[in-house]
DNA sequence: TTTATTTTTTCACATAGGTTAAAGATATTT
DNA sequence: AAATATCTTTAACCTATGTGAAAAAATAAA
């Protein structure tokens, strides 16, 4: 879960950029990317809700990032390489997104020093996010990875699913419940 | 564990960076970045082999990352934005690594749009292997994990005792003694 | 407001992998 | 080559979390 900050938003050369790009309308419960696809666009989420998700097709369908407003998703293995995707991108609300595509957006790193500098900031704190959930999963038992979540993020147990969040957190929405009634230590 | 492209290490722009940058040399054992420590460089190792951690003073050593001839390492949130390190680095063999300053490197990035592409590239690599990281450890059996890093990377079996690459993979030694010797399905 | 649908909780039971401790191996130092 | 230190395996036991199924609650639709 990455937020952009203003001062970028506001910046000329991304308001340049912007000025070239669509905003996209998604209903909720739509499923914007399949996986398999490759995905055009990467996502900044005006208003509603996005999540990205792992799904094997046998009944794993795991979180792996939410997106509110003024976050950004993306498939990223898809939508950079421009490969087929691992992962699939569904709209958990009625949502508007500015969708930057593929062709635009390499336009601009080629374009604009601050874009390529911002695009490399993004993804160095993305890189350093996912790096800290992975020690996360590996170090925190389940009632403690919903409390760090609960703590930074509560307003995400208000506009999602508790499934989602489970699978987000690496637990079963089983587990989530119990963690959240019973005095789970 | 992200390898740097031949090609780009004999860029121009690359090796006039590396001009500036100094060689250093590690002895097996030697504890390179300690945790809390802020991260003075990025290093590309040349000949030798080094780890990113994760110790939580209670025990909890956690490989988060393995570097061999070529690849980089880095405390990448101490590092990047110049503040305390979550992780520590430690060099398992004998180890020469150019290391790449913060200084040098910023410089690098404002002066050259090669080099700032560059790093945005690398950092969207890294963002992507540990995203499908994180789906491994949701779902995939400690089994299956061996079996994936093993197909992928023989030679660390090698090069690196067993509890390291346990924790990297999200398990005990025990579990990984177990899951090479005892037939666990 | 009734009916249908979706979400959340509850519960009994199963199990993968953790824990603790010790014994074997292997490597390193004296 | 003994002695010491480090690494790996083994084994018995334990527990956090998964599984499967159902009930309860909430939400949406008719």
């Amino acid at each position: 879960m990455i937020k952009i900050d203003s001062a970028i938003l506001n910046s000329k050369a991304f308001t340049s950029l912007l000025e070239k790009v669509e905003s996209l309308t998604f209903k909720k419960g739509e499923l914007i990317l399949k996986g398999g696809e490759i995905c055009k666009y990467l996502f900044i989420v005006e208003n509603g809700l996005l999540r990205n998700f792992y799904y094997d097709g046998k009944g794993n369908d795991i979180t792996h990032w939410f997106a509110k407003e003024k976050m950004i998703v993306t498939a990223p293995e898809s939508f950079f390489n421009q490969e087929k995707s691992f992962f699939n991108i569904e709209a958990i609300e009625d949502t508007t997104a500015i969708a930057i595509s593929h062709e635009i957006l390499e336009q601009a790193f080629e374009n604009s020093k601050t874009i390529e500098r911002f695009g490399r900031i993004l993804t160095t704190q993305i890189m350093i996010t996912l790096g800290r959930k992975i020690i996360d999963l590996q170090t925190k038992n389940a009632k403690a990875r919903y409390n760090e979540l609960i703590k930074n993020y509560p307003d995400i147990f208000r506009r999602v699913n508790l499934g989602h969040i489970a699978s987000y957190l690496g637990m079963t929405q089983q587990s989530l419940s119990r963690i959240r009634n019973n005095s789970v230590k």
